[in-house]
DNA sequence: GCCAGGAATGAGACTCGTTCCCATTCCGGT
DNA sequence: ACCGGAATGGGAACGAGTCTCATTCCTGGC
């Protein structure tokens, strides 16, 4: 999905719940496109400054209200944030417990698949209904040997 | 693993870090291994209102540097813990997003080792070195419709 | 059994990421 | 251009979790 098509979907997502797409959350969804993972709210404030620290924290909520962000939450006491999967593609994360580093990869369509019909065989026997699955690898990255 | 066993293994675990396996930390086992799930600081301390806020605190976090005992985020603002995997056998979590209350539940073998090899080949492609994966499960639980 | 010294405890102060408040500014519809 | 509600942004408030330190508890050596 392109930068402008990204952009044209999270203006839709704001529109229908009511929600205007300002500059403040242009910059923000921009600041997401190009973090290269998600981002702390430190690393946003960093990355462009201009942008004040409680209106992120509040469009950031908004956002992921709407359905346009997703919100990480890793081993630090750090919340992340990243463009939601619809407009990224599905992917799961790599947790660096030495840095707190988060990156992003995929597993091919054959396991992802396999392990959703498991999921789901699973959920079904709880009575659990299931919205999404969050599957993330903690270790060390390359930079952290 | 009977709660007997369990309790010995915990004891070596401390004994090995040079650590007391004090009657606080015995109480904050019994709790854990009673609690049908991870439970969180506050449930800890309302099961068991013996035991001060801040040993709770110091002696989860020894527990869990001992390996005996891991913490868990979910998506809301408590961190909840549980008798670490080697105690009570590999498994993962469901989530309720509706009341956030977290259950327990397995995959069959063949679909955990497949996933394995999977997670192993992505990783290493990026020079992640695994230790563990978390494999958790969104959705709405029975008792919230 | 007793004593010394380090470990563990526990009550409360403190930290800091996040949320809330509210006066001001912006924007769309008329 | 004007009005009214939405969004903004600076700072105060909140609260889960951490730290401090005086007290209490163990344990190993005598």
């Amino acid at each position: 999905m392109s930068a402008i098509d990204i952009e044209q979907e999270v203006a839709t997502l704001l529109r229908s719940a009511d929600q205007r797409f300002t500059s403040g959350r242009r910059s923000l969804v921009s600041v997401l496109q190009n973090g290269g993972g998600p981002l702390t709210i430190t690393q946003i404030l960093k990355i462009d400054d201009s942008l004040p620290q409680s209106s992120v924290y509040r469009n950031l909520t908004i956002l992921e209200e709407v359905g346009a962000v997703t919100r990480i939450d890793t081993r630090d006491d750090f919340a992340r944030y990243e463009l939601a999967e619809h407009l990224t593609g599905h992917h799961h994360h790599l947790i660096c417990t030495a840095c707190g580093d988060v990156a992003d990869f995929s597993l091919d369509n054959q396991t992802e698949s396999g392990l959703d019909r498991a999921l789901h065989k699973a959920a079904d026997k709880l009575g659990f209904d299931i919205d999404a699955h969050r599957l993330d690898l903690l270790g060390t990255c390359g930079s952290c040997v």
